[in-house]
DNA sequence: CCGATGTCAGAGGGACTGAAATTG
DNA sequence: CCAATTTCAGTCTCTCTGACATCG
């Protein structure tokens, strides 16, 4: 086996004075890993969208309303669990750019239906572009099935931590 | 292949009117899935220790200290990447729970050193012991190899965007 | 009356910047 | 004079809570 990633080895368990572990506990904690890519990953996204004047939920709005259709803005806030107070504030960005349309529903006045514009559909081709050469970069240091792999495992932790949560 | 997970395929980027694409590219996104599970996991983390009175800056500093013996403030910052800034705020909280000793360094009186306390040692090793239940959760739906595999796809990918900023 | 919706105001934490004072 | 260290003050972004008015 390789490192150790879980719960203590029984030697661990032992005898553990603080000094028997590897000495790499801290750098083998998934839990920090996960943060520190995160935060570069976040970064390196973040930078990369800006040069198209966008942020990450704004794809997420995008490319939710392309693929799943027009919806309210509690609606998006599920598909891409944005929150809904911090719905409105990204809706008027991508309302300011003309991006979407955002209309009252005839058939209940409370919600608002968003619908994607021609222009938030070029924008989010250009975003998609964008977005898979930041991933390649993010990705740079693993192959094609690595890459799977990683998206795999990332998929069924969240899938697991997020169970329970609709 | 799997999840369409790098930069497009050759048909995507052919025909890409933004409806061609898999209807998961938002699901699927690692930048996404990253970011999500890494907040679960941050809150996960956080919440776990603070039953141990204790925040996962805490366990970097105690943890570096303990295996790589005493160090200036500066040193221990570039050891666990908390920001000098914030390095401060962090060795108060665990001067006043008595887990470290900050000493001025008769040697470079610009420096502290700091040591990890009997007390200290202790923490540590209740803190590894609930980080190691904490990562079982976290890991939960891997097996050990996949945990490992994650682990190591991980510190690739950090290791690789790290690289040059020391 | 209950629940959902859109909106706003703000808390809390994490990452990061800038500058001051001291010392090598 | 420049570089490193400790410290403080403050910015920015993100996640998340709470409350309000409106409407089904």
């Amino acid at each position: 086996m390789g490192a150790m990633t879980g719960a203590g080895t029984e030697a661990a368990a032992l005898a553990d004075d603080g000094a028997s572990r590897t000495p790499d506990r801290l750098r083998l904690r998934a839990s920090r890993l996960l943060s520190q890519l995160s935060t570069r990953s976040d970064r390196l996204i973040s930078d990369g969208l800006a040069q198209a004047d966008a942020r990450k939920w704004h794809y997420a709005v995008l490319a939710s309303l392309q693929d799943h259709g027009p919806a309210s803005q509690a609606a998006l806030s599920r598909r891409t669990s944005i929150y809904r107070s911090d719905m409105v504030g990204v809706l008027n960005e991508l309302a300011e750019r003309h991006l979407v349309e955002r209309a009252p529903d005839p058939a209940d006045q409370r919600r608002n239906i968003i619908t994607i514009s021609a222009r938030g559909r070029g924008q989010l081709r250009r975003l998609d572009r964008i977005l898979d050469d930041l991933h390649d970069e993010l990705l740079a240091p693993l192959n094609p099935a690595e890459r799977d792999q990683f998206v795999q495992l990332l998929v069924r932790l969240l899938d697991h931590h997020t169970a329970g949560t609709p």
